[in-house]
DNA sequence: CTACACCAGATTGTATCCAATGTCACGAAA
DNA sequence: TTTCGTGACATTGGATACAATCTGGTGTAG
């Protein structure tokens, strides 16, 4: 998904803050990891300027926590605040569901058609999370938004490192209701019953929010004082 | 609602950053203003390095726009961007206000009711646009959120200068539908009716966002590439 | 044994200097 | 007159050096 730690970008801010967001998404660093600059600084060339303006672009984008004349660490959610993510996104996604729906190919249908079946096969962790990612966001980048696309991304990344521990606890159990209301989701797309998509999309995410409220044990036991 | 330009944390980049995101919400810069980083190292003191810290931290919150080696900008939008924007908030606003609405005190209650009054006599816009966050807020205000809170209060400042720009242009007109959808808000908060108070706030929302988009003239006409 | 003060090392924050890049005005050619 | 190239200037990007601050361990007093 990402080019490697080669020049991608004019600056190296944002080389480095990409680099850093996909280390954490792809669970290099885990929530609570202290972050050294001079250590980015190393591992991607540069000075620690670059880095520090890195940084503060992922404590925004909610990734990192920072801490004035203290240092940096990978942000990490107790579970609710995970769940109000999960709550947020209940809201968020139809929207942006019902926004990109109505520019849906053919072409896109059938490539969501095959990613959700080539879901059911995947052999581990990583390929399902990577997986259910790239369905999920193929049905909305069919609306090139400005704020609520972007918005999502947010808050998929900031909760990667839960919906990874999740899935990696309960293994492949349970699956079988994931995929169905994916195939269920891609067939209201079929069907252009955006009303529906929305529903189903919506208890989809619910759902996900109750399965893992029943695992607080992955979750940062204190909520931070911020 | 915030210190002067003095020392108010530890770093000089969150400094720079509150002081300049305020001078933005004040209306101090107009968006598509060019930002010269030499001029807020002498505004705020200091030297460029936590300038361009406060920089990135404004871009990932839209306030500013960046383009490697080329400069920043205060960050414009089209009129399908801000209408966008309002979309999102008539979905996140309504369940901020019912996590918020189930911990209101009674001085919060009289507090709304009396801003609610208030804002009828605002004699000039700045005062109005000052009561209506107000006001807004305080419904918010009784639920701590991590995730929800944040990313509201970033939905208002991005659109807050074309509020400006639409209320400073329509004058006191047609305001008193503005002013009753916030008594029948608080009325509802009063008699403890979430599902009402979710919906009038939902069609508050939406009504200014339908009046915005009469006024294509406020917004930047074309889509920036980016 | 515990609590606290203190100091050394580690790490972050910022200023200054220089390099890289883009902008814009000017001038020459079509 | 318009278009294109060119070069000086303005501005941004980054590296090094140093100052400020915090952390964690050690030793001392209670």
């Amino acid at each position: 998904m990402s080019a490697p730690d080669t020049l991608r970008d004019g600056n190296a801010s944002t080389r480095i803050a990409d680099g850093l967001r996909e280390a954490i998404l792809r669970g290099e660093y885990l929530p609570g990891d202290r972050i050294i600059q001079e250590d980015l600084s190393a591992r991607y060339g540069g000075s620690r300027i670059p880095v520090r303006e890195a940084l503060r672009q992922l404590e925004s984008d909610g990734l990192v926590r920072l801490v004035a004349n203290t240092g940096a660490w990978v942000a990490s959610l107790s579970m609710a605040e995970c769940s109000e993510v999960y709550q947020t996104r209940e809201r968020l996604e139809p929207l942006l569901l019902r926004f990109s729906a109505e520019h849906l190919t053919t072409e896109t249908l059938a490539t969501l058609d095959r990613l959700a079946h080539q879901m059911e096969d995947a052999p581990g962790v990583e390929e399902f999370l990577e997986l259910d990612r790239r369905f999920h966001f193929a049905t909305y980048d069919s609306f090139h938004t400005h704020t609520l696309g972007p918005l999502v991304t947010r808050l998929w990344n900031t909760t990667q490192p839960y919906r990874r521990a999740y899935t990696t606890l309960v293994g492949s159990r349970n699956r079988r209701i994931f995929h169905d209301e994916h195939h269920m989701l891609v067939t209201a797309l079929y069907d252009g019953d955006l009303e529906l998509a929305e529903q189903i999309l919506a208890l989809h995410i619910r759902r996900t929010r109750l399965h893992l409220e029943r695992h607080p044990e992955l979750f940062d036991p204190t909520t931070p004082p911020h």
